[in-house]
DNA sequence: CTTGACCTTCCCCTGTACTGGAAGGTCCAT
DNA sequence: ATGGACCTTCCAGTACAGGGGAAGGTCAAG
């Protein structure tokens, strides 16, 4: 299978598939007479992979790290649970950042709408903020 | 007031003080005779506007909008009410995002913990994603 | 034999808000 | 006059996940 092709059926770009290569997530493929890449089958289920990690929100460094035990001939299954368990940590932590933060603008938002605009000035540019 | 001087009292750094002069944040201050900056003291409180800005969550492009528009002589509370407006909505789209996301994750996390590792296949990398 | 689709490597660019460091100039005290 | 603290400009890099485009090679069809 010609790079096109895989780029076509896993829905992704050429330009991606190369960078995957070139990070370490896809490992070099074949090469035909003429130095085109000749992927194997197996190639699709990897970046099917690689896609549904991305979908729970884990970076290329981290799927790399499951990619590279899997391919030492372990079941990532512990790695990966751990790896789970640690980005619900950080969601809940930027979910409550956000959270606060829209507190902080909702009040801001709602202080604007009341304040006399007339006591603006000039040095301290908007009081709003 | 001289750039250590401002970067101190304004709680930054050098650095950023000039990064914010390039930036159209900071107009270009007085020079001495040795080609010092000489901040007047008005820089203070345009630096604590930005640290304002920058608290609610606002990107240095729409700080520098709301500040070109106060130094063409303008009050620019219209603007940062849309601006907290909007923001507030990219907030709520971003809250939202997240959490669908922790929902995905969870469901993921509770699937592992129950699912036989022993089902998983190399060729899939890992049945938990 | 040529056209067009596809492929190759290579290097730079995107956006965000800075940060690090080199080479050199200024100022004040000793 | 010399040391050290401070300042100047300029260049480059950080993290993230690719994207853009140039210059050139390959392959099947007409």
């Amino acid at each position: 299978m010609r790079i096109g092709e895989l780029a076509q059926v896993s829905g992704t770009t050429t330009k991606t598939l190369r960078f995957y290569e070139e990070a370490g997530l896809l490992p070099a493929p074949e090469r035909t007479a003429g130095g085109y890449r000749d992927y194997a089958p197996e190639a699709l289920a990897r970046l099917d992979f690689i896609r549904r990690s991305r979908t729970a929100g884990l970076t290329l460094a981290q799927i790399r790290q499951v990619l590279d035990i899997r391919d030492a001939g372990v079941a990532p299954c512990q790695h990966v649970q751990d790896l789970l368990e640690a980005r619900l940590g950080d969601l809940d932590r930027q979910i409550a950042d956000l959270q606060a933060l829209r507190h902080t603008v909702a009040r801001l938002r709602d202080d604007a709408a009341t304040v006399d605009p007339t006591s603006c000035d000039a040095t301290t540019v908007c009081r709003y903020l």
